[in-house]
RNA sequence: GGGACUGUGGGGUAGCUUGGUCCAUCCUUCGGGGUUCGGGACUCCGAGACGCCAGUUCAAAUCUGGCCAGUCCCA
């Protein structure tokens, strides 16, 4: 089996190499930007999207489906927003051989499928807040280079759309997301950065745009999420009003919340390494690999135990693989180590004989859990796992945030940088030439490795209203 | 949006400059047999490709044009 290009000097290509090689996608599908989800990497974003839903759901949000085709004048009603996506739509313009009076949009993102049924759902205070979400795909035409799960043309999208009865209770709503997406993050195993957009950059048509983005190698970014406020920028343009308890009408205060399966791309960039990908627990297409280990004088023993423990890990509910083909063990090691499978177990006649399993986890930790206490056994490996592999996240993480003091520093940046910024537009196309990347905005939360807070503007030098910053090159 | 380059079995490649020696090379993969099996086994047999459509020519993987797909650079 082929060696994978170097992580370190060669990230995309090893990249490349690993969602391929681990079976995740079939990128020949001969569309630009559309790739097949095999039945390996169908697991895997099954388990994200469980994820997501779980955590989403404990806020109060419900799920939803609306239509992929929205009407032409529907989606020109906002005009910041058609202005951000007219370039990459992707238009419907005939059915069957008839031109259509109206041509279709398909869709980029749904505010302009929702809002429009949104302002007859919502008539009263009392329909209020109104939060849905749905787990759609959704189309844009990109023009740059596509990758795989990182930047698609048909992406698996998931978003979060709510209407509020003010300003305030939009702002809650949108603290509520930040603290949904951190308990994501705990399953994925990924630290990130919490910041609120420069107004040049937030999403077409937001009040203000909040984003998690993920810092890899040579000052790289990768945006996971976001998170916007739009006041009431949708709402007057779409008409939803409601009914407050003084009777007068009132506009609702919107916010959306963003995810795709870039969080897949992210978590095999993360924490994928030399010997291919690597998954948390709660993603991981299998938690567990079986492998048996036979021989000629082996007898049945291990066979035997091998199936009698995948089955018993999934009466447990744990996801299971039983490996019992023909192949040496070493042959099958190194491919569900590529496959990023967290636990291995290896079960030969010395553990049939003596009642017990040698578990191996993706990080190269042995143990042995003995066959009555497999259940547990199992279980407390994967937890261990998890926690090891969030500690390596989070140490490789340190090592791609640090400090500037001057816009000189910026230039040959080897890895993300904390800055002092005052705000001003100008000072942040300073600090963006000077990197050679983006500003991609102010702290909204703390990293997590907290490092000394800027006193003065990188730019300008000013110490008024100096806000901590934070510089890249996004992917 | 502008420019450059590339396309050969499932994956990676040789051949293309100078058309013929190519019913297309090698590695890998896949199917079958046998010996094996505690970190990528060996062996035997078999399968599988010139992106698509035109053109030039006695002859096209090789030259020309269009299309499709991909990569890179610049805006």
């Amino acid at each position: 089996m082929a060696e994978l290009p170097d992580k370190g000097t060669a990230f995309i290509d090893w990249y490349l190499a690993v969602v391929e090689a681990a079976d995740l996608t079939d990128k020949r599908y001969p569309v630009k930007g559309m790739n097949v989800w095999t039945t390996y990497g169908f697991r895997a974003r099954r388990n994200l999207d469980a994820v997501m839903v779980r955590e989403i759901e404990a806020t109060g949000s419900e799920a939803v489906e609306f239509p992929a085709l929205i009407p032409a004048n529907e989606f020109a009603k906002e005009k910041e927003h058609i202005k951000g996506f007219d370039n990459e739509v992707y238009w419907v313009t005939k059915g069957g051989a008839t031109p259509l009076d109206v041509p279709l949009v398909l869709r980029p993102t749904s505010e302009t499928a929702m809002y429009p049924v949104f302002a007859m759902w919502v008539r009263s205070h009392r329909d209020l807040p109104l939060n849905v979400y749905q787990i759609v795909n959704t189309f844009r035409y990109e023009t740059k280079t596509t990758r795989p799960f990182v930047r698609v043309r048909e992406i698996h999208f998931f978003e979060e759309h709510t209407c509020q009865v003010d300003e305030d209770h939009a702002t809650e709503r949108v603290r509520s997301n930040l603290g949904a997406f951190r308990r994501m993050a705990e399953a994925f195993c990924l630290p990130y950065l919490t910041t609120r957009r420069p107004d040049w950059d937030k999403f077409a048509g937001a009040h203000y745009t909040i984003a998690f983005d993920i810092p890899l190698a040579g000052a790289r970014t990768l945006q996971l999420g976001s998170v916007h406020h739009y006041r009431e920028n949708f709402s007057r343009p779409y008409g939803i009003t409601y009914e407050a308890p003084d009777g007068s009408q009132r506009h609702v205060h919107q916010t959306t919340f963003g995810l795709s399966e870039r969080l897949l791309g992210a978590i095999v960039a993360v924490h994928g390494d030399a010997k291919g990908a690597v998954f948390p627990s709660a993603i991981a297409p299998y938690e567990v690999v079986v492998v048996p280990i036979l021989g000629t004088d082996s007898g049945p023993g291990p066979i035997q135990t091998a199936e009698a423990a995948t089955d018993r890990l999934r009466r447990a509910g744990r996801r299971v693989r039983l490996d019992a083909g023909d192949e040496r063990p070493g042959a099958k090691y190194y491919r569900w180590e590529l496959h990023g499978v967290p636990l291995r177990l290896e079960i030969g006649r010395r553990e049939a004989e003596g009642r017990s399993v040698t578990i191996v986890d993706r990080l190269g930790r042995k143990g042995t859990v003995p066959l009555d206490r497999l259940e547990t056994g199992v279980a407390e490996r994967l937890a261990d796992f998890d926690r090891a592999l969030r500690e390596r996240a989070r140490t490789a993480f340190a090592g791609s945030v640090t400090p500037a003091r001057v816009l000189d520093d910026l230039k040959d940046s080897v890895t993300v940088r904390l800055v002092g910024w005052c705000g001003s537009e100008e000072c942040g196309h300073q600090i963006e030439t000077a990197i050679d990347g983006a500003l991609l905005g102010t702290l909204e939360e703390a990293l997590p490795n907290p490092l000394e807070a800027p006193t003065r503007c990188i730019a300008c030098g000013t110490s008024d209203g100096v806000r901590s910053a934070i510089a890249g090159r996004p992917m």
